[in-house]
DNA sequence: AGCGAAGCTCGGACGC
DNA sequence: TGCGTCCGAGCTTCGC
């Protein structure tokens, strides 16, 4: 599901409902997403008592920065969260509940079971998994042409597979890459280190501005994602090839192709990018 | 009705 | 041993 739009878009509406609440109670109904630490008691008793002072992002980690520790939660494909009153029942799914003290509760829910939770001390977070190994957002400053440069021309891989590597830029994933790719001509088989200084550019700025206007729009709605008030996003009104297979390709009517690339499902207009 | 694919990532296997 | 890279698993739902 959620890449940097859609996280980013949730870590947004979510602080509006839970910011300055207080965790009295958390339970845990499929205990393989608490990833640290090792015992899922120890996750509910840590949390307990704390309160959720700002939500951050890295990447596509959401992250619920509390008194003495942070909780980085990670929703894969399918994961959201939602505010409910105690009271209300709980949906099938629900996998993490976090009661608070004023009858409010935060529910995690998941249909597939994939995402993941992690608790660190505050300020160790950077020192571990997951966030130990992730490269510069998009819009860091540290993610320029010449880092992106340096990063592609030494590895022997294909251009799509590297751009959704979490450790070279953190937050693209498929949608977002077919999308850049497209936006900056560059077929998704081409290798890496063959891509031109001018190429690589082209595929910073597309990458930043389409990340940019995806968030704007509030993410991508596919078949599933809303926001933690549950609005679905805009962004999917946007999309040149994502999804878009034997559509005609808006910049020059020519039909979108799907392929494989890696595994993943990969959109293009064969006559904008040539391999 | 069954198979494959779906907004993702980790870890093990493989080949230099 | 140590890398870079590829592939399957972790789950459920939905559509062809």
């Amino acid at each position: 599901m959620p890449e940097l739009p859609e996280v980013e878009t949730i870590r947004k509406t979510l602080k509006q409902l839970v910011l300055n609440k207080t965790i009295e109670e958390v339970k845990v109904f499929w205990p393989n997403i608490i990833k640290k630490p090792d015992d899922v008691e120890e996750f509910k008793h840590l949390l307990a008592g704390q309160t959720i002072r700002d939500m951050s992002r890295q990447g596509k980690f959401l992250i619920f920065q509390l008194d003495d520790y942070v909780l980085i939660s990670h929703l894969r494909m399918e994961g959201k969260y939602s505010v409910h009153q105690k009271i209300e029942p709980v949906q099938k799914h629900t996998h993490v509940l976090f009661t608070f003290t004023d009858g409010e509760e935060l529910r995690y829910n998941d249909v597939r079971k994939f995402g993941t939770m992690h608790i660190y001390p505050k300020g160790q977070e950077l020192d571990g998994k997951p966030l130990n190994q992730l490269g510069p957002d998009p819009f860091d400053p540290a993610f320029t042409e010449e880092y992106l440069y340096q990063k592609l021309k030494k590895t022997e891989r294909v251009i799509k597979a590297v751009l959704l590597d979490q450790t070279v830029v953190a937050g693209l994933g498929n949608i977002y890459v077919d999308e850049t790719l497209f936006k900056a001509g560059v077929h998704p088989l081409k290798r890496a280190s063959k891509l031109t200084k001018k190429e690589v550019q082209k595929v910073r700025k597309e990458a930043i501005s389409t990340l940019e206007e995806a968030v704007k729009q509030g993410g991508t709605t596919i078949r599933s994602y809303v926001n933690s008030q549950g609005d679905m996003g805009m962004f999917q009104q946007e999309l040149f090839v994502y999804g878009q297979e034997n559509e005609a390709c808006k910049k020059c009517g020519n039909a979108i192709i799907k392929l494989k690339v890696g595994g993943r499902g990969t959109h293009i207009c064969p006559s904008c990018q040539k391999e």
